[in-house]
DNA sequence: ATTGTTAAGGTCGAAATGACTATAACTCAC
DNA sequence: GTGAGTTATAGTCATTTCGACCTTAACAAT
């Protein structure tokens, strides 16, 4: 059932543990006029699964926190610098490998259309359109399909989006982000009035010269604070929540 | 716990990963007349923090999921099944541990409080506030106050609340539950309203009985999604399915 | 100067929200 | 059995938000 090792030594064995990162970033097509989620993965170069596309990852060096492994994962295969890094989720299905018990602690990232135009490919490192990824090793289409499902819900509530961005950007561009995660066109008017209202992002004094229409204002994000995690140790991210559902004290 | 190790040894080795569960139970305060939230926690009975409180938890067995670990845990600890389960976080900081790196997943939990009457209490297990928590072994003080947060953002958009409760509950006492959550008062014309928009709670065709007052109807959740987590090999009654990891490339 | 295109602001009705009032249905004290 | 007290439940109303749509502003290209 599984490999080389049976049934009894493989219980024996302590779980291995693996840090994997799920790196996106935007990236305009021109022709369609709008913009795409892609992100690199990486060829595997042994067994299992040898020769198909894979997660940047690797296991974790024993010095480094989860998050500094993880954002060396994503400089040693793309040579990025994260705007956002946050934990996903912990893999531990019983038959994810089949000769050890191996638990994944999956990360996200997200970097700029800059970065990401800088980021290296090669052989062996290659960039992707997330909507079509598929095959690749593991399980790490589901991973995959969950990260992105998660970057919608935190797209929603308007947490994220301009990670994907420069320090200045239009409403234009950060419409495009939105459209792009959400794979719906969103009214320009109507999403303007919703970010004009939203704290965190405020005009600057400055707009986009150099367009052939009209140059639109910059924005830029103030929400300095990386919102907080969890714990020490364990640095930036994102996590909490907020929206509205019951009513208030009277 | 893992005996004495120097430090080139403790880089040696490969970090150790634990299992461990925030359990939340509502429980009725009926001097101040609402409900509160109460945790379950461990004595620890060895070295390091002997003596102090923690949350259950303990080594991840080769053969069990991280789900069913954390399950098991909930089980040893106080007798109760889970009416929902979900993975939190995981922990990794360098600093956790004395003696030996280590990484814990933690998963939290709702009982209902029927069950929560049940549950065991010992010399070594005892029930707790949340809100009054402190002191706890390890970063489990930490840990606590980030799953009450989770908690928070899930009561807030209406995604957890009726898992404290049995299957059939009346809104007054739904309300209780976002109450004791978000530490607020809410309108109950208004809550009731909302609730009643809800897909997810339907009511039935029975009334609760037995009050002083005019008897409320009772509702019952129908999503009977149980939430759908991220992949698979991680949900209760699910079956697993593959997945590993990859290495680096380049 | 005209045209095309995007930026930016405004209008309007529908829907949701929060504060509040009114009525219904029960128990309990008397 | 009557009235008081309490909770359940429905409804009102002003304010806010949302979605669809229209208008004007500011540029480049011709």
């Amino acid at each position: 059932m599984y490999g080389s090792a049976n049934v009894s030594e493989r219980q024996a064995q302590p779980p291995a543990l693996a840090i994997s990162t799920v790196i996106f970033a935007l990236r305009r097509d021109e022709a369609a006029g709008r913009d795409e989620i892609w992100l690199p993965l990486v060829r595997r170069i042994r067994q299992p699964h040898l020769g198909k596309w894979a997660l940047p990852g690797g296991p974790l060096d024993g010095r480094e926190s989860l998050q500094d492994a993880a954002a060396r994962h994503l400089r040693d295969t793309t040579d990025l610098e994260p705007t956002y890094l946050e934990q996903l989720y912990a893999f531990g299905g019983l038959d994810r490998a089949a000769t050890q018990r191996l638990v994944s602690i999956v990360y996200w990232a997200l970097v700029r259309p800059d970065q990401a135009d800088l980021a290296r490919a090669s052989e062996n490192v290659r960039w992707f359109r997330a909507s079509e990824v598929d095959g690749l090793a593991f399980d790490h289409d589901d991973i995959v399909a969950y990260a992105l499902g998660r970057l919608r819900g935190k797209v929603e509530y308007g947490a994220v989006a301009y990670h994907f961005l420069g320090e200045r950007f239009t409403l234009t561009q950060l419409r495009g982000v939105y459209e792009a995660v959400l794979d719906r066109q969103l009214d320009p008017a109507n999403f303007r009035r919703q970010l004009r209202s939203a704290k965190d992002i405020v005009p600057t004094d400055e707009v986009l010269q150099g367009g052939r229409n009209r140059p639109p204002r910059l924005y830029r994000y103030s929400g300095d604070r990386p919102e907080t995690p969890p714990v020490a140790g364990n640095r930036p991210g994102t996590t909490s929540t907020s929206t509205p559902h019951a009513s208030r004290a009277r």
